[in-house]
DNA sequence: AATGAATGAGCGTTCATTCAT
DNA sequence: TATGAATGAACGCTCATTCAT
């Protein structure tokens, strides 16, 4: 899938990137704050710093804005994920670490992400297609992690259930965002990797207890 | 939070109820395939079978369209859950399939749910707030769950560790109705159920370890 | 050819007709002052003594007004132009006194004429095909009594020369509208039937001399 | 009437007419293919082989570009008009040689004149003035040569009917454009010059037949 | 109680024109 | 002289809402 061409008038590439970034930028805030289908084009165009006229000299159309978001936004949150890895941990000590950084990623940038997170789906054909792939890039990095902490033996898990974690990683940061109005209220970023983390790994606590044979035959589904 | 009045300029109760059902009907099919701002009120009504006039004689905006969707949602959940229940379990089993029957809810109205989800944002004021402690009322039923199988000595939580964990079972099921376009492709609804269950009380199964054979049979449904 | 479908949201059939002829009133007034492009369906509205909302109740879009325009001036000008005609004449009286009739039709709408013959071109696809085969359609009604002329004997030529014959018979009644501003102010209509007619059917007079054969052989084209 | 003036920041004469050119060719095959109201005049400048700022540097305003390409249509035409004659023609022949060369120059300059007699009309004031004026002055040119025939005893004609051919004799032209979607269908040019010219110099062909007297006045309108 | 024609504020978008470089 | 980024008035069109019937 490749990344579609959001049209400009305007030449200098330079222009184009600072223009879209003070677009991206005022797109985030607004998104945020009345939703992409209330917040005008006019009121983008403001919010960046110019005229209706000059927004549409960088955009086709104003669902590019909502494109041009989502995709700075996975940029935004590989680089700064990157950023934040340390590259001599391995293990189960390197894969939570993976999923921490993530966690903090998504904190520093919930407003970008959550933007994206509710938005996403407004988008049409190439560009819808072009996010949910990203979406699933990322899914993989965890995927990548998780298979050799499996290959190492750290963990046991069937194909089925270490696609599933992924989800679950993903789902477990999209949520410090999209609700935010409640776990943020409850929990400190700190705080929440900590139990979120714990809670991935080790579930409910089922077995940090003692009786876990006769725990586990309950387990089973009817 | 008391339930929002949505004006109507009809008298008979039962011609309330009726229409508003039909109402509902219409907006979660149209909702689903256009989004809440894409549809417009008289395509609500085409679809209710009633003219944009008589729409408007049960509602008093837009809005409340939206806000009648969202209400019912959380009544049909409650009310199919509550079908699904099986009064006669106890501890583990009485919570996992507390959890379990949640997802088949979720799976079964999957239509409204993620129309729920999706657009709930959109409500304002008084609505969104009655909207934000219904998800709260079901949040306080697994914890109510929770709280027995800890008290009854079954799983040891912190109260914060509960918390976290009625938000993560409440956004597994969401999850499979948001994440359907991936999800749904992945698994069905049976196989999602056993595995998401495992995941949330054994997580990524570290502690699986030393009886690992023993207990991987166990868990899968046959 | 088919009639091209002009979209309503209106039910009552009457009322469309009753509506649209309050449009193509209004626009023609419009788009003979100002032209079909600086023309704004905001004027067209208030010209047609309604809100702009209302007109797109009738219409799907710009070109509509044009084409609706378009397709009622052919079906007036059919209408009086039939209603001018005596049956009673045979001959050439009675090819002269179409020409005659369709001028004096010309004439009377010659503002809907002249906006439909200027703007025609306006149109796209389906509807310019449908008003260039009204066109044609008109210039058959002349093949036709030329050819009743000829086979009686009143007239000679061949097929080429007829079909010409047609486009000038045509033309001539346009002109009086496209070039209005110079040939109304010289002539009546009354004295343009009369000058036009002869023209059409002596030329420039060659043959009004006396040695009307020698003549004959010098206007030969080389 | 005076030839308007259009503005220009450059000193440069010789400058002036070539981009002035540039900017004429450029327009006339735009406006042919999209109608002068639906052609940017971004587009102008691209087609001109510079930019939009630099078109500004030789017009004052999109109508310039209009008036600019209808007032070098008339120099054209007159231009090419004057090198397809042969002087040493005289009476009827000379007369025919100068419609026939007409229509030979609209042939080859039909997109040109097709142009200036589609849009003229958007011309404004001073402008649109001048223009008719220089339409004027080609009928005077045909008046010129009727008048000689006429005073040589080739023709009898009425004032009247003199001024009445040359609008005939310059919509015939014109004919040759506005309605090239059927006629160049039907004709080439040689054929459409032989058969026009004897249509406009004998009419219908009443006379080419014996009784001419009895017809004559048979055609007299009433 | 039901209808649907009417309304008009407000949206996304365009494009002729300007002016600093 | 040439450039092209910036401007914003103005356009075509939509749609939630009202109200006379």
């Amino acid at each position: 899938m490749k990344k579609k061409q959001v049209p400009s008038m305007v030449k200098d590439q330079r222009l184009i990137t600072k223009r879209r970034d003070q677009i991206v930028k005022a797109a985030v805030q607004l998104f945020n704050e009345k939703g992409y289908h209330k917040t005008t084009t006019r009121e983008v165009a403001q919010q960046s710093g110019f005229s209706i006229g000059t927004l549409y000299e960088y955009i086709g159309s104003k669902e590019d804005i909502l494109y041009l978001v989502c995709d700075s936004v996975y940029d935004m949150v590989v680089d700064q994920w990157a950023g934040l890895m340390d590259e001599n941990l391995n293990g189960l000590e390197r894969l939570k670490q993976v999923i921490e950084a993530y966690f903090r990623v998504v904190d520093a940038l919930q407003d970008e992400v959550l933007v994206m997170y509710q938005n996403s789906k407004s988008l049409s054909g190439e560009a819808r297609n072009y996010v949910l792939e990203k979406e699933l890039r990322m899914k993989e990095m965890f995927e990548k992690e998780l298979r050799n902490c499996i290959d190492a033996g750290y963990l046991t898990m069937t194909d089925e259930e270490l696609d599933l974690a992924c989800h679950n990683i993903l789902v477990s940061g999209h949520m410090w965002t999209f609700r935010r109005w409640i776990v943020q209220r409850e929990y400190t970023i700190d705080r929440y990797c900590e139990l979120q983390l714990r809670q991935l790994f080790e579930g409910f606590g089922l077995n940090r207890q003692a009786p876990a044979e006769e725990k586990k035959t309950e387990i089973q589904t009817p």
